[in-house]
RNA sequence: GUGGUUGUAGCUCAGUUGGUUAGAGCGCCUGAUUGUGGUUCAGGAGGUCGUCGGUUCGAGACCGAUCUUCCACCCCA
């Protein structure tokens, strides 16, 4: 009884090509995390359901894909929940397990239990899935992969200065050539709040603000509406959708919009010198741009929010990130400040795949083949084969000797760059046929003269 | 989670108001070519028409359910 295999939805299956290509942004990544002294670490697929839920907020929790206990464990179901349709309690009593929403809660939980082997302020990356129980999209996958870095147990603004620097460095790296880093501060928006004298509507303000790109003023104005926000703070709000001009002149427009909020100039001073800093230091290619309606879903953040937007394609957000003071308390250690970015590595694929900016040389596979005439030919080419490798060529021997048209398209559907022929005169001759399968030259010649060729 | 959309050969897609044995291009295999791929020519294999059920004398086509794809919301990388 076979039936078609087919994938869970919204997952995929990789290529060797597209493997190559990963990994080659992957790579560009773990650089330049490197560069700047992060340390790599992996954290399991699965977490105890308590430490991710209620992380995320309401929109979160429902999105985070379940793990059904094994066995008989099954049997604890709360089937008085499932008729009362306490859906969320019947759901716990059948599943204690999930698979992770994020990188940054498991890194949390990591730190905390980890905190006597960790030297403070510590840098980590990581990179690894991430599954989110979403309804797909083009760009948007039930399973994807975060690239993460984060520094916690300090406050210091420096480090939101590397992670600028970082995203800019990478992207530069990929070959992107104009793209915005947006930045904004948790600070501003908590003061924006208090101005408008809405202090505990912070989250409906900002989540409505933060779509002023996609729906416009009056969509904003009407989500505020709904959102219950007082037609005094709305009014309140209003200058900020049309607040124009450069970083600088941004800044100061909001100092005195912001001048009776404590918390609001304080985000400003930090914005400024982050901004300042970065001005100083220079970018590759990325433009730093301050975005006063910039929010973000993820309601841990308190400070600094980031978020990349490419300006050549049409696309989401490729990167985000941001400041968290208190994410290592949810699970019992206060005072670890910590701020973090990630890269959407298939948000990125899909943009270099657009752009057409993976090298050449990304997809390459072994350099040389070894035609097979026969057994003791074989034996003769294995010896080369080892030769070739132990200099650093890669190289694969035929594994039988099917016909040469075989082998020759085996080797051209490989992108195989050289052919080697060695058949009995060859061996006789002590030399080596060589086929060149761009060019379609070919010639004969000593072994070495052969390797000389190929590494010059 | 809401509304819509898609599914036919390995891939991209045709297939008339429901009517014999479901097609094309590309790819794949074999041969022309027993030591030559990428070009050419000849031949060949490959389909439970996403799945299950229904309507009908008859369903790839119509209806329902379900899965999948993509899109707009919600939210987000």
């Amino acid at each position: 009884m076979s039936s078609k295999p087919a994938l869970a939805k919204g997952t995929r299956d990789y290529l060797p090509t597209t493997m190559a290509k990963r990994n080659y942004i992957y790579n560009t990544i773990k650089a330049v995390y490197h560069k700047y002294g992060f340390a790599q670490i992996e954290t399991p697929a699965m977490e105890l359901s308590q430490t991710l839920l209620g992380k995320y907020g309401e929109e979160g929790d429902r999105l985070i894909f379940r793990i059904l206990n094994s066995g008989e464990k099954v049997s604890k179901a709360d089937l008085t929940a499932l008729e009362e349709k306490n859906y969320a309690r019947f759901s716990n009593s059948v599943s204690e397990k999930a698979l992770r929403y994020d990188l940054t809660v498991p890194f949390a939980r990591f730190v905390v239990q980890h905190q006597n082997d960790l030297t403070f302020p510590f840098k980590r990356y990581q990179i690894q899935p991430v599954w989110r129980a979403d309804r797909p999209q083009k760009g948007r996958y039930r399973e994807f992969y975060q690239c993460d870095a984060d520094v916690v147990g300090s406050d210091s603004l420096v480090y939101e200065i590397e992670l600028v620097q970082i995203f800019d460095e990478v992207l530069s790296a990929l070959g992107m050539k104009d793209f915005a880093i947006k930045i904004n501060n948790r600070k501003i928006l908590s003061g924006i709040a208090e101005v408008c004298g809405e202090q505990d509507k912070i989250v409906e303000i900002t989540v409505a603000i933060d779509k002023l790109d996609k729906i416009g003023k009056e969509g904003v104005v009407k989500e505020l509406v709904d959102r219950g926000i007082s037609q005094d703070a709305i009014d309140k709000i209003d200058p900020l959708f049309t607040l124009d001009g450069t970083n600088v002149e941004k800044l100061k427009t909001l100092k005195d919009y912001l001048a009776d909020s404590e918390i609001g100039l304080k985000g400003v001073e930090e914005l400024e010198f982050v901004l300042n800093q970065i001005e100083e230091l220079g970018l590759e290619k990325a433009k730093l741009e301050f975005e006063v309606t910039l929010a973000r879903g993820l309601n841990y953040y308190t400070g600094a929010i980031f978020e990349v937007v490419t300006n050549e394609v049409k696309m989401g957000s490729i990167c985000g990130g941001g400041r968290y003071d208190d994410l290592t308390s949810l699970f019992g250690l206060k005072g670890m400040s910590g701020v973090g970015i990630s890269f959407g590595a298939d948000r990125i694929f899909d943009v270099l795949e657009e752009l057409d900016l993976f090298p050449e040389s990304v997809t390459a596979s072994a350099e040389v083949m070894f035609i097979n005439f026969g057994d003791s030919e074989q034996a003769h080419c294995l010896k080369l084969a080892k030769q070739l490798r132990d200099s650093g060529v890669s190289c694969e021997v035929y594994p039988s000797s099917a016909k040469m048209q075989k082998q020759m398209k085996y080797a051209n559907a490989k992108g195989i760059s050289y052919v080697l022929l060695i058949g009995s005169k060859e061996i006789e001759e002590g030399i080596v046929t060589y086929k060149n399968m761009v060019t379609g030259d070919q010639s004969s010649a000593s072994f070495e003269d052969f390797l000389n060729t190929i590494k010059g």
